[in-house]
DNA sequence: GGAATAGTGTCTGTAAGACAATATACT
DNA sequence: AGTATATTGTCTTACAGACACTATTCC
């Protein structure tokens, strides 16, 4: 039975290491892809990884967070980012080497440059959904169920928040925006109802007045992320409708 | 900038205490309730708190929650009892002696008999949600911020799980059910659309074929939970529908 | 019978599923 | 003109809000 104890005495408690984990995602060319690292060193040297590292005394886990993923991504204006906590994972042999407890963060982001790959990584690359989640490619660690978690919540938020607005880069078209549905559910919101939904949607985007048009077919117009954040009722993802 | 130590070198991370504390509601008289107990050392001496405590070496946290879980509420089954996790909290100052990571549980549970107090602990009991959240009852740490943000979790948890139904004893009928939302949300669902709705989806609760009758008025017909666990499309939160 | 509680019926408005029709670009 | 894409229109069904009505008990 642990107690709490009276004074700061550190013999009288178990000590942990405490890391941060990240889910970074993106789509690029129509697909949702995760940022994975190669690790070079043991335990799991060659095996892809989630990015993360070490909480420092400093901070707190969303500060190492924002930190790592600044660190990864090689981005300095991580404004258009959005970064929330996961959960933490605490299996008592997690890591082989000590007892290690891991505060696991999704982020989402617009397309985003190649990765680079940090001093304590043997390479760095976008992977598609479909790759890491297929069991051809064992993650080192736990890192399977925190890719298969980290998933599940991105899907899930599609549904009742705005946060695919995060995964395009402004001003976008509700094509694109419709995209981001396709690429993260595997199976696209039927266009209309798609649109009708988005407009009807206060405040989930908001008209540029401006068009563009790639190749051929009607220009389409631009919008903009608007200040909402929930969905009230959610989208629904095809498949959990009516019967 | 942290990274993953090669070997086992305590020297080389920063060493935290983990810990797990416990947001445990129940209904009772009507009202949602939330066991707190009272600190008798310092820091927070006197202050109320969530029920907690480290992690053991050979635990994960959710393994420590049960284990705080069944101290606490002095209940051996614990079968009937939802737990998970919440959230970590993980300010470099939230505790005053030294750095300690929490991650946050929620528990549901029906009414259970009165807490007994641990040994670290002065006093434990139930308190209403409305006296908690009011700010007259500062509580200990970070955990006015836990505890708002695990009330938030039961709140929204209950529109699209069945989760309600961990909150009565079996049989149960479906005023009963109601007054679970009742009590979480403020206000009460109509009557005749929450009926219709709970017993629209399929395998949410199952008929007992039994009635029963307190005092006055037509006997009430009793239910047990079914095997579903989302309410798909979600129970509708009175006011956040039309306007 | 009257009060109280449980359960049923039904009208209305909102919104999703499905699909047809129109608009405007490129080739 | 023909094709491709964006946008608009509309019919149908599902379901929540609201409220009237019936059923069965205790007093």
């Amino acid at each position: 039975m642990s107690k709490a104890p009276q004074g700061y005495d550190p013999s009288a408690y178990p000590a942990f290491a405490v890391t941060v984990d990240l889910g970074i995602f993106t789509i690029r060319d129509g697909a949702l892809k995760i940022l994975l690292v190669q690790r070079s060193d043991d335990p799991y040297a060659g095996a892809w990884a989630l990015p993360g590292g070490f909480i420092n005394p400093d901070e707190d886990s969303r500060a190492a967070a924002v930190r790592e993923l600044a660190e990864e991504t090689g981005l300095g204006q991580l404004d258009a980012v959005h970064l929330e906590q996961l959960a933490t994972y605490s299996d008592p042999h997690r890591d082989p080497r000590m007892r290690v407890v891991s505060v696991a963060h999704v982020a989402l982001a617009p397309d985003l440059p190649d990765p680079v790959a940090g001093s304590d990584a043997a390479d760095a690359r976008w992977w598609s959904i479909e790759d890491v989640t297929g069991g051809d490619l064992p993650l080192a660690f736990d890192h399977d169920q925190i890719v298969a978690d980290a998933l599940e919540r991105v899907r899930s938020k599609l549904e009742y928040t705005t946060l695919a607005t995060r995964f395009v880069a402004e001003p976008f078209t509700l094509a694109e925006l419709r995209s981001v549905y396709t690429a993260a559910w595997g199976t696209p919101p039927e266009l209309n109802n798609f649109r009708r939904k988005v407009l009807s949607v206060e405040g989930f985007v908001e008209p540029v007045d401006a068009t563009v048009s790639h190749g051929p077919g009607r220009p389409a117009m631009l919008y903009r992320a608007g200040p909402a954040i929930a969905i009230q009722p959610a989208m629904m993802r095809p498949g959990n409708g009516l019967k």
